[in-house]
DNA sequence: GTTAGTGCAAACTCTTTGCAGCACT
DNA sequence: AGTGCTGCAAAGAGTTTGCACTAAC
């Protein structure tokens, strides 16, 4: 019986929960697809039915969605202080960065331009440690 | 006859120097099926060949290519110094703004965290300064 | 008992691909 | 002439939707 679920008006289905609890566990943005095959090691679950309560969640508030360079789109838990994350382009790992660069500058982006922001998305693609240390490697 | 396509060692056919003529025309980010519409004013073209000529661009590195929150990509000159900006979640207006906050953050992440940053997408979300007031009005 | 949530299959959108023919160098 | 480019149609991936059934309140 989920506190979040109930705060929001949302019948307290099992789909929800472990849903809402697999998100959690993952911490990192997390997609629908994945979402789905980890929910379906506890429970029955359609795919729709996770789309439809990612889709739900949003709406509430509760989830945010971040649409990558994979064209994918990726959800966390908007209470956990969103996250922007470094995508190795070569093994794909996710490396989050503590603080979002973006909050410093909302204030000047509306004093220029009377933007009123609301939300930003931002993906930082690169090279990560290990896969530096490979291609070095590689080259000797 | 395109500097850009020769120097590229592509061949200069009608089909591309017009996608790149709009995509120069436009600056801002704009989506193949735009691109598609725009170039079929001039000549009659199949949007497989936008698709493939824009995949060709890219590899050649003649164009940057962002995927937005609506999970559509658009594509801009690399040339032209790659511009953000900001999306009006009511009328979809299109706003660049000057200056990217990321180079100045690029260091410091490299330094954190150890990863080589090679490119990175940043898309902005709020409300125009015209549709705030639309919304002015309308709450009167 | 009602309404909201779910499963299933089919549809939808953007994008990619195979193949045959055409155009650029 | 030869290779690369294009058009067409069909496939693909991720996501959405309509409908009948089921479960939560």
């Amino acid at each position: 019986m989920s506190k979040i679920l109930n705060d929001a008006n949302l019948k307290n289905t099992k789909a929800r929960e472990i849903i809402l609890e697999v998100i959690k566990k993952t911490s990192l943005p997390i997609r629908a697809e994945d979402i789905y095959k980890l929910a379906n090691k506890k429970i029955a679950i359609n795919l729709s039915t996770v789309y439809r309560t990612l889709a739900t969640l949003l709406e509430k508030g509760i989830l945010t969605r971040q649409v990558m360079h994979d064209k994918k789109a990726y959800y966390q838990i908007s209470t956990l202080a969103h996250k922007h994350i470094l995508v190795c382009e070569i093994c794909h790992s996710q490396t989050p960065i503590e603080d979002c660069p973006m909050h410093h500058l909302e204030d000047k982006i509306k004093a220029d331009t009377g933007f009123d922001i609301k939300d930003h998305s931002l993906e930082i693609i690169g090279i990560c440690c290990k896969c530096q240390e490979k291609l070095k490697n590689n080259n000797k």
